[in-house]
DNA sequence: TGCAAAACCTATTAAACCGATAGGTTATTA
DNA sequence: TAATAACCTATCGGTTTAATAGGTTTTGCA
């Protein structure tokens, strides 16, 4: 069975993980794309590409070179984790007509109030927002 | 740009739509899919697919020819929505690995005990779990 | 100064899935 | 017997995901 929607992209799933990774070294010593691969299983390429989207967002910094890397721009506790899954994974909401950030009217609703499953969209994306906001790449454990 | 995971399906949103129609009318009026499909502007012939697995899941019968279309077969207070939302949807959860129905083990991980961030997907889980059980097919409305 | 390390870049791919469509058959009612 | 409406099987185009390939550029160090 596969299961598509609902549910974490990989690219969210590693970047998360590389991000706890890098949280427990300090930015004088960077750690490599290969060391978080191998020690967190995940494809060299595919991580490649989404550390260097961490990075362009401001997250990263990075050094190249022998004894280059990554190193968080930050410390962990200032960087939401709302943050993080809007720019890797976009909306945090199960419609675009709930996204706060993402917002996009639907095709098939005449309107929003008469809607009957927009308030309890609302509900749920205000429940798992509220978790993002509270924690951030600290609590990556 | 586009939203794919982390999304509601459209089935799962038109079938709670549907739903939602068929919550206002009692099982001697039927509702056919076309009334549906109209009202709701949604593709004939997907919703046509919703609602047959509906009512092979049992939350729906149906009568056929002139007069017949679905009919609900519990009041709709009697319908979790957590369960409607496993049919449609698949899991609760953010990750395979913190579902409850529909659980499998991740590629990547050593073991969930050290995943950095299993105890997060999980408080995801129970946030939104809460409000799936805790609201039912009348409150689509 | 040259080599190795590691970030960085562009492009492409295979597989999967979503949402929809097509073209019927069966059962029921009037 | 004709119309209605559920029911069934199959297929399709488009999109996305996750991964792969094959490079270039910058840096550190012997």
């Amino acid at each position: 069975m596969a299961y598509l929607c609902f549910m974490l992209s990989k690219k969210t799933k590693y970047g998360l993980k590389a991000l706890s990774v890098l949280a427990k070294h300090d930015r004088d010593n960077p750690v490599t794309t290969l060391t978080i691969s191998d020690s967190e299983h995940i494809s060299y390429k595919f991580l490649e590409s989404i550390l260097i989207s961490l990075r362009k967002a401001g997250y990263l910094g990075s050094k190249k070179g022998k004894g280059g890397g990554y190193y968080l721009l930050q410390s962990p506790e200032k960087i939401p984790l709302t943050d993080i899954m809007r720019l890797l994974e976009g909306p945090i909401a199960l419609l675009p007509c709930v996204s706060l950030n993402y917002y996009e009217a639907c095709d098939d609703c005449q309107s929003e109030e008469t809607c009957s499953i927009h308030r309890l969209m609302i509900k749920v994306r205000d429940s798992t927002l509220e978790i993002f906001r509270n924690h951030t790449v600290a609590d990556l454990k």
